[in-house]
DNA sequence: GTGAAAGCGCTAACAG
DNA sequence: CTGTTAGCGCTTTCAC
């Protein structure tokens, strides 16, 4: 049994001297019963402490909505605010919110849809970027397909749409912006060698982060030799390590963007650990603002994607208006937060040509 | 319904020409089913993109387990952690994971076990301190009743157990011995004058750390009014008001240990806007370790609580031995993890009595 | 007003 | 080997 000793509606009709019927209407309250047998049975339900069948009741139909968000891991700061800002979300509307983790495994992704499937939930929030590739479209397309045709709804947090007329709700920052933002703000301090630290080639983040970067290097009348990207990919450990190298091997730039807070908190630990300043030697920005950023020494200038709010706004948009919202994309703005890890480059290294 | 167009075991057995019986055979694995008939099955199955209802699975018996886990928020990098653990664990064990936030609301987190009860979770784990009042006791009492009489368990993670033969498991950190340790890392390092910064009385967790703060003041000789709590509660705001106001008001110390990492990231912060430096002027300790805490400034020592392996244990334990688990104890220990943010105290300061 | 009864989708006897 | 059937606990017509 799904429980031994469980306490069911029938236990509390008969000890409220009613049918199943009347303690069903009582308990949810969507229909007229007069004050005394309400009473009765509600003192009996109380005194056997009892609680609804939540399976039982979402078979006959009246089951509790359910939201599913799935992600790479939680412990990354990003993540967690926006599986907060989700959960968040959800509990207001009264929803329930699964969290599910793959550690990026795509298998696992696949098993965990799946099985948000078979509990019926309404809403699966798939999050973060993803190499996009022929699988993944693919895998995608099956998911949205499969969710819609039992009523539920896919949402893509921060990945692209496979297809424009798959049944998926897109939400996400604007990455290109972003990181021309930031780009622009390197440029401004004076900085004409920026590298990239932590592409990954087709990860759609990542990608659209570079080609703000090359942008806005190109705006400024850079020619595109002048981009410098390191396919490190993301995380402190990457982020320390790459930045070792570098600053081993050609250490001729001035500033690094990297492509998030954990690989600059790696870049600033090698940086520091090589012997050299931040700002002073070298300019570092970040992107994502996560909540220990301007703790980092020193605190870190970076984009502010405001995470929790795009864990709100899944939730928000997908269920305002389900007719509308599917095969929509939705574009969520950013902002630099100047902190001090920007300054204009040491007078020798500045503006010198490649 | 539960979902509109969801395909249901009858139109597979249509489908494959059997009854409904044979296809659950199949399905479960859990029965002999000529290879024939299994793979008319199989291939309906799959061509109807048929998952299982788990919640009509769950009713009759068959139901997925699943764990839930409780906490006051997901973005707390140490919570986030043990969540991670849990989850990782009952992905081990083929189980499922609910995740659910309270904001610290204990009203909101009876409503969460409710409804856990109602989803007929077999294992819930409350995460993190509480004030052990009176109500506490109460509802954590009622809760392993309640779980315990349908057939689920209880688990308490860093929080205490109201009663000795309430159905509980618990399992958390030797708070006491770790606060000693590192208090005993600073009265090494010849520091007098400590503050603990971060107090929040009545929370199980923070009072067993002040107790061996205390404990390792007065076993270096110091008379009890040495101590110096400020209860400020925990946070990285609550760090850095509480320390900018100390620095203003008292600065007569020259080391501050502070009640969780957080807490330490503000004190931090306050003591750098103050003009002094870490560990030069002051010397500072934190608690728990976080992913971030070698990137503060400076990388900080503090203790190292294993969080994941706290999430993981709880579940292990639970489920290893149901029996002798209930009502039982786990302690697990921690070690302090040496950075670069103790110093011996400023000469002029050391030593200096009250 | 309230009860009896028909399922929701599935599994597990029990027959055949 | 496979089909029939009886529920799991609940909601919801449909009668009384």
């Amino acid at each position: 049994m799904t429980a031994q000793g469980r306490v069911t509606i029938r236990e509390v009709a008969e000890r409220a001297g009613v049918s199943v019927a009347t303690v069903s209407r009582v308990l949810s309250g969507n229909y007229p019963v007069p004050q005394a047998t309400r009473t009765r049975v509600l003192r009996a339900a109380r005194a056997l402490d009892y609680v609804a069948n939540a399976h039982a009741r979402a078979l006959v139909g009246g089951g509790r909505k359910t939201v599913a968000v799935v992600l790479r891991q939680v412990t990354s700061p990003f993540y967690a605010q926006v599986a907060e800002g989700v959960e968040a979300e959800a509990a207001t509307h009264g929803w329930l919110c699964l969290v599910g983790t793959t550690g990026g495994d795509p298998q696992r992704e696949l098993e965990f849809v799946q099985l948000m499937r078979e509990e019926g939930a309404r809403l699966v929030i798939l999050v973060g970027g993803v190499v996009e590739d022929d699988a993944y479209r693919e895998r995608v397309a099956h998911y949205a397909q499969a969710l819609a045709s039992a009523g539920a709804r896919l949402v893509l947090c921060g990945r692209p749409a496979p297809d424009p007329d798959i049944p998926a709700l897109v939400v996400e920052f604007d990455n290109e912006a972003g990181a021309r933002a930031i780009t622009g703000h390197l440029l401004s301090a004076g900085h004409r060698r920026i590298v990239f630290l932590g592409g990954l080639p087709g990860n759609t983040a990542l990608d659209a982060r570079v080609r703000g970067y090359r942008a806005a290097l190109a705006g400024h009348g850079l020619p595109p030799e002048a981009a410098h990207v390191v396919d490190c990919g993301l995380g402190r450990a990457a982020g320390l390590r790459a930045m070792t190298e570098l600053l081993e091997e050609r250490p001729e730039f001035t500033a690094v963007f990297a492509g998030d807070d954990m690989v600059a908190a790696g870049a600033l630990r090698a940086i520091a650990e090589a012997g050299l300043r931040v700002p002073d030697d070298i300019s570092v920005v970040g992107y994502n603002d996560i909540p220990l950023a301007e703790d980092f020494h020193p605190p870190l200038t970076t984009v502010r994607t405001p995470a929790e709010e795009l864990g709100r706004a899944a939730v928000r948009i997908a269920l305002r208006d389900p007719e509308q919202a599917a095969a929509t994309h939705h574009l969520l703005g950013t902002h630099i937060v100047v902190r001090d890890s920007v300054a204009a480059p040491p007078p020798g290294r500045a503006h010198r040509p490649t």
